[in-house]
DNA sequence: CCAGTTGTTGACCATTCGGTCAAGAACAAT
DNA sequence: ATTGTTCTTGACCGAATGGTCAACAACTGG
């Protein structure tokens, strides 16, 4: 019933986003938000309220992305196929992102706001990502594909090492090659052939 | 010949790294350095040259101590149960530092300087690490305690896995828990029991 | 005692930061 | 066309940043 805005806040949001995650929260200047987005800082002030605010819409967008990364994990036919195939995909898509690991992670290490509502969301997406996991590795136990074992620790596991995946990559280490170090750790656990 | 210094540069740099551990290389103000070190702004600029040499520094510093503990993992009796200790004593000593990772990984991250010295002097850290848990696998191998594969990839996941273990550490998983998914992870490399 | 040298102190610099203010522009309803 | 509401633009704010300057203090060699 008035004026109405010029850009389309979900890909100004999208910007924003490969900003904070190539570069951290205090890595990015509002400066450096209005050139990426093309839009002026009290338009964004405006839709979405401060530098926090914004940052917490652009993780809040990631975690809905992650959500349809994660669903063939909690497929009923999930097992140590899926969970390899979500490792490469998230190199792979990592290798395009200026190789940033996880913004999810990234979020926890930062010291944008301690202990704020930020950091409990992204613990609970951390949660999420360790649950699908542990649901694919269940399915995996239930169909006999690996030994039987706790699925949650084996998953607590996993996600420590597809996150240490991207330390691995930023120490030099090929994308083949981190991938295959994680192949490593799935096919110890296939029931058929041991280590 | 002059006015003595009235700090011990080795100390300063102590309370640095303990800093820049915690916080990052751009979370860390001269203000702050002066404050932790107790040390003047011009004097600190006189012993280290400016802010990112003193970085450098405090990371060198790392380094050394690195090594130290790195060291049982290049010895000739080097095996898992050093590994898992490694891993052990990495958990406990970063729990007590406030739970920041290893620097070399942080620095990897950092946006301090791209593609400097620095970052270049980090890769090769990470790359020594690298070597010791390496250098332990090939002697477990050796004496039949795992049974024999790629040691460079092994290493390289094990990598992973610690560095990993502090995003879980992060998003909320106990030591303990964290220790045992990293234990998970030799044990299903022992020779004797298999899983 | 007196130079000469080095360390310390605190004020100071330009720049950048996140955030705000006020004026104008674009629309809907009347 | 006028009014009311929202969006946009650009100037502006105090605070904090990394870094520097100049005066002063402490020591050694003569």
């Amino acid at each position: 019933m008035a004026r109405p805005r010029e850009f389309d806040p979900d890909d100004a949001l999208a910007r924003s986003l490969d900003l904070f995650w190539a570069r951290g929260f205090a890595g990015v200047s509002l400066s450096d938000l209005e050139e990426a987005t093309g839009v002026g800082r009290q338009s964004l002030y405006a839709a979405f309220g401060n530098k926090e605010a914004l940052y917490a819409a652009a993780l809040e967008r990631y975690n809905a992305a992650t959500e349809r990364w994660l669903a063939p994990l909690f497929a009923q036919d999930a097992g140590l196929d899926t969970l390899r195939r979500y490792a490469r995909d998230a190199l792979v898509a990592q290798g395009k992102h200026r190789a940033s690991g996880c913004l999810v992670v990234k979020t926890l290490w930062d010291r944008g706001l301690e202990e704020g509502e930020l950091q409990a969301s992204a613990r609970a997406a951390a949660r999420r990502v360790r649950a699908a996991f542990a649901h694919a590795l269940e399915r995996a136990q239930g169909r006999g594909e690996l030994a039987d074992g706790d699925a949650a620790l084996r998953a607590d596991l996993c996600f420590a090492a597809v996150n240490g995946l991207a330390a691995l990559r930023r120490s030099g280490v090929s994308e083949a090659s981190a991938l295959a170090s994680f192949e490593l750790l799935l096919d110890s656990w296939r029931s058929g052939r041991a280590r």
